[in-house]
RNA sequence: GGCCAUGUGGCGGAAUGGUUACGCGCCGGUCUGCAAAACCGUUUAUUCGGGUUCGAUUCCCGACGUGGCCUCCA
């Protein structure tokens, strides 16, 4: 059995092979930190914990190296800081904005499950040379130069694209498709139409840093070429990130690192997650159907969310519905009752062997279901498997007694008083007065609460 | 317009060149004072039209639907 992965780079799923299996190494593209993340935002983030967790599994806790970085430079975080903080100097401003915005997202990643990077670099700190001589993005701009990749024009200094002679492969685009298309705006100063930007000039109200071309800014995608190269060197395993991402961002740090270090790759497999939807529609702040995690995780537990996504398997387009949301915390609630806080053990094959399938996720949930049947039919050996294979996953994360009391609390019952009805329903039905125990029954239904009787007596749960 | 992805039962969602995925729901049963819960069981599908094939949901072509990208949106 081999862990196969789809390639955006070639179309196909192939066997993973890693350059180093000591030390394998992903990359994948985190938050622009200007507002708080958002659910569709939350599903690279799952779904490449997942990855991260199953590279674990099989090489080794110390033996992957995760990068998932916090772009905290960027025209839109300094429009936002403009708007939020007009009274306060630029750069204090814009450290406002992303300092709360990069803990809030800190704060949802965690209450979805989802382990922590071994490193979340900020693109301000590479920027310019570092002292301790890791990549940074002046380097990487030099280096292009002098290499005959990049130039400078009216203050700018931009990416050849001609340069490259396979510029285009990950997106599958021809320069000569691009010129004739009349929506690429053509600038004067660009000797090609598809030239990006590496660094341009800040005004003295813009944040900027003094560099061999002036006072200027990164352009978008230079800074996730010199955050991979600083830790996970000029070629690792995996890059990850969001189908919207393949172009242009993707196929433009391709071109920057690949040129800049001369290397015929940058990372061996490209994968993408696909898009979400919300109840049938695409997600917008005009259509009133745009969450952010924050708003969601009011709601429901970060596990509900997480697993809620991981019914689907990542490439394919997600349908965010309530519906669907319901039906995880039902499913939730089960696995918690029927893992009853079991530890030790060892992960189910079948779910290593669903996430050797380009993480069939779906499968797993089957596999899951199986394990989580056999242990409600009585064999302890799978209840162990079972809640091995669920933390593994990332759920699991309380007791079972807290997963409830949980419910409990978010309703607002008073458990108390809900214990009082029940004991009178049960004194009622010992006398035969059915009328008065169904009335109870009634009362307590009004308040939420779901009674169920049993040999052993009366429990009750919070109906969702 | 160009490029890419996708279309499975009431719903979500896998797999597969020929034999029921799985989950939710529905329905039936056991249990129960009656229910609920639990357990057992049943039910329904491969967008449309061609082609390849002994046989296609699966491969190929086309149509239609949906979604995405086409300079800063995961």
């Amino acid at each position: 059995m081999e862990l196969r992965l789809y390639d955006t780079l070639t179309r196909e799923k192939r066997v993973f092979t890693p350059i180093d299996a000591n030390n394998v190494r992903m990359y994948v593209c985190g938050p622009t930190v200007y507002d708080f993340a958002h659910i569709g935002n939350a599903r690279p983030v799952i779904v490449f914990d997942v990855l991260f967790r199953l590279l674990r599994h099989i090489y080794g806790e110390n033996h992957v190296t995760y990068v998932r970085n916090i772009t905290d430079v960027d025209d839109k975080i300094n429009n936002r800081a403009l708007r939020d903080y007009p009274g306060l100097p630029l750069n204090e401003a814009i450290r406002k904005v992303t300092e709360k915005t990069a803990d809030q997202f800190q704060a949802d990643v965690k209450a979805l499950g989802c382990l922590l990077p071994t490193v979340q670099p900020r693109a301000t700190e590479f920027v310019l040379p570092r002292p301790d001589g890791k990549t940074d993005m002046v380097m990487l701009i030099k280096e292009l130069i002098a290499r005959g990749h990049a130039y400078e024009a009216e203050g700018e200094v931009l990416f050849d694209t001609q340069s490259m002679p396979d510029y285009g492969a990950l997106s599958g685009r021809k320069l000569e498709d691009q010129q004739a298309g009349a929506r690429v705006a053509v600038d004067a100063h660009k000797k090609h139409p598809t030239d990006f930007v590496l660094w341009k000039q800040s005004s003295p109200e813009e944040p900027g840093w003094d560099s061999p071309w002036g006072r200027g800014r990164p352009g978008w995608h230079i800074e996730c070429s010199a955050m991979a190269a600083a830790y996970l060197g000029t070629t690792f395993d995996i890059h990850g990130g969001g189908l919207d991402l393949i172009f242009p961002h993707h196929e433009n740090e391709i071109a920057q690192s690949r040129c800049a270090h001369g290397t015929h790759a940058m990372a061996n497999y490209w994968m993408h997650n696909g898009f979400l939807q919300v109840e049938g529609e695409k997600m917008s702040k005009s259509l009133g159907n745009f969450f952010t995690i924050r708003e969601l995780l009011d709601d429901w537990p970060g596990e509900v969310l997480r697993l809620n996504m991981l019914k689907t398997q990542y490439r394919s387009p997600v349908d965010w519905t309530v519906k669907g949301l319901e039906e995880s915390a039902k499913t939730l609630d089960d696995w918690y009752a029927v893992a009853a806080d079991q530890t030790g053990g060892e992960v189910s094959p079948k779910v290593i062997e669903a996430l050797y399938d380009d993480l069939n996720t779906p499968l797993l949930v089957a596999a899951l279901h199986g394990l989580r049947n056999s242990a409600a039919a009585g064999n302890e050996a799978d209840r162990v498997t079972f809640a091995a294979s669920l933390r593994m996953l990332g759920f699991l994360s309380e007791t079972a007694a807290a997963w409830n009391d949980r419910k409990q609390q978010a309703s607002g019952v008073d458990a108390a008083k809900v214990d009082a009805l029940i004991a009178e329903r049960t004194a009622a039905r010992a006398r035969k007065d059915f009328k008065e125990s169904d009335r109870l029954r009634d009362e307590l239904a009004a308040m939420g609460v779901v009674i169920k009787d049993s040999k052993e007596g009366t429990t009750w749960e919070i109906a969702r």
